[in-house]
RNA sequence: GCGACUAUAGUUCAACGGUUAGAACAUCGGUUUGUGGUACCGAGGAUCUGGGUUCGAUUCCCAGUAGUCGCCCCA
């Protein structure tokens, strides 16, 4: 026996060397020598699959492209570069992240909102603005087949704007608390944490322009965090005013700048006349410098923006909140008017993680055409969320594991246990099964993998008389017992292992 | 967008310019017929793609692709 699967093993493996042989000889073919034109005559007469190779030569004849989809003579289909795939093993924290996010949002009475994740390109323009990265170089922007340019979202606000316009919810009592969660889309160099397919969840409230709304939205932030088991929580929080006043320190913001341009470096120059408030995102040592001299957005507030951002931290005081007012926050949309922040972690060498941020936009729905309504919102980086969920070991999702498996042995057994099953089942026993396997070993050893208390044997004996055997995995003892009595008897057994695991 | 590093089985890692590319974990099977966890035995499964150097490349060189890290930026 032994002997033989050597062998055939052996005849795979010269296949695959056969196959290799064949890529050389066309490699070869111009250079051609004696030895390598034998090798081709011996080895093609060996039977190749053929379609294999077809496939290949068409996909190389193709473009260059495709080559990377062609492994081993296969085709190998991977995901697109910067998209992932959520794979059974992380779906526990997935679960986690929903569950807590629909408790919380409806804690603090958000209404839930899904928007396309396709709009029409303009609608992101407008609203993040034309001088940002995530327009300029991030947007995944094509025309669909009627010659509309449209996009992937690259964020969810400017969506629930637009649907809060669109539906008319202005008429809505205020404050108007939209909920939503999905996929955002960025073209941007994939990497840990980061990928150009990317989730978040949102928290937006319209129609109040009362500080504590902004106060309210962190404090939901963080009991988010902290419900996910998320500690060591930092807020940075800081004030740009409106647009309005806005105008009058950004002058005065250019004419430093401008006043510091040697010093800066190239990069960063186009900005000044751009979107200065951007330089201050900048992290090597000369810009830094420069802009620590540089004028701050909080001592150019206008009067209200000043009282609502004395009136925030109070707040936040009061909700005893850990934040530190950074002068230089900035946010990476130009939507953004008063109150700013972003919410990070430290970890064990004191490294801060960015997990999510917001900030109010009071004049965004006027922007796109609605009545004017203050707003604020914040965002979550779900997959960020998770990493970090991982990183303390965060408790993930608990389903709810099955107790009993069902085995069988033999044909009759086997149709028998099909409507056991689903009578066990129907009694609200959670009951896993192994029906593909043939050998009782096997699928006890399955069954004891699952961690069942009860395990369910019917063979071809108990099948013609119609009783099975019920073996407590934990006692290891069985007995026989009729079929109809089965569901209750195993109910009634469960109960009795649930007291004796307690104990234990 | 720039720079550095990496690419071997489902996963984590070995090895080598030349016979059959090793292990662990995982998977499947067996250790007497229909009884699990442990132990022992066994099986299947891999050199990213393309080109070059070479008698010979998984190994060396180049390019592509993908990944990791730093910069940039961000969530």
């Amino acid at each position: 026996m032994a002997r033989k699967k050597k062998a055939t093993k052996k005849v795979v493996k010269k296949k695959k060397t056969v196959k290799k042989a064949i890529k050389k000889t066309v490699k070869k073919k111009k250079n051609v020598s004696k030895k390598v034109v034998k090798k081709t005559t011996k080895k093609t007469s060996n039977n190749i699959k053929k379609p294999i190779s077809s496939i290949t030569k068409s996909l190389k004849n193709d473009s260059i492209v495709q080559q990377q989809f062609v492994k081993n003579g296969q085709l190998a289909l991977q995901t697109v570069r910067g998209m992932r795939d959520v794979l059974p093993g992380d779906q526990a924290y997935w679960q986690q992240i929903r569950k807590i996010f629909e408790k919380r949002s409806i804690e603090y009475g958000f209404s839930r909102i899904d928007t396309p994740i396709i709009e029409l390109e303009s609608l992101f323009a407008k609203a993040i603005g034309e001088d940002t990265d995530i327009i300029n170089s991030e947007l995944y922007t094509f025309n669909a087949k009627s010659g509309d340019k449209v996009a992937l979202r690259p964020e969810l606000t400017a969506s629930v704007v637009r649907a809060y316009i669109q539906h008319g919810m202005t008429i809505l009592p205020k404050p108007i608390k939209l909920f939503s969660m999905g996929p955002v889309y960025r073209y941007d160099k994939p990497g840990e944490g980061r990928y150009r397919e990317f989730h978040q969840a949102e928290f937006n409230i319209f129609g109040e322009d009362d500080a504590i709304l902004d106060a309210q939205v962190m404090q939901i932030a963080y009991r988010v965090l902290r419900s996910l088991g998320i500690k060591n929580i930092q807020f940075r929080v800081n004030s740009i005013g409106t647009a309005e006043s806005r105008k009058e320190y950004l002058k005065l913001l250019t004419a430093y700048f401008r006043s510091k341009k040697s010093k800066l470096p190239s990069k960063y120059r186009d900005m000044i006349n751009t979107n200065p408030m951007r330089i201050f995102d900048a992290k090597d040592d000369k810009c830094m410098q420069v802009c620590a001299g540089a004028p701050q957005a909080i001592d150019h507030l206008d009067k209200e923006s000043r009282e609502h951002f004395k009136n925030l931290l109070e707040y936040l005081d009061e909700l005893d909140l850990s934040y530190i007012i950074d002068s230089r926050l900035v946010r990476g949309l130009d939507y953004y008017t008063r109150t700013v922040f972003e919410i990070s972690v430290a970890d064990e060498q004191g490294l801060r993680h960015s997990l999510g941020g917001g900030g109010r936009f009071d004049e965004l729905v006027e922007l796109f055409g609605g009545e004017p309504t203050p707003a604020i919102g914040f965002a979550f980086g779900i997959d960020r969320l998770i990493m970090e969920m991982k990183r303390v070991k965060a408790k993930k999702y608990k389903e709810s594991q099955p107790r009993v498996f069902l085995a069988q042995l033999g044909d009759l057994a086997k149709k028998k246990s099909l409507q056991l099953f689903a009578d066990i089942e129907q009694s609200g026993i959670l009951v896993a099964e192994s029906f593909g396997r043939g050998a009782l070993k096997a699928q006890l050893r399955y069954a004891s993998k699952l961690g069942v208390d009860l395990t369910l044997i019917v063979g071809q004996q108990e099948a013609l008389d119609d009783t099975v055997i019920v073996k407590n995995m934990i006692t290891g003892t069985q007995e026989t017992i009729t079929k109809d009595k089965a569901v209750a008897f195993v109910k009634k057994n469960l109960k009795e292992t649930a007291k004796l695991v307690k104990r234990k």
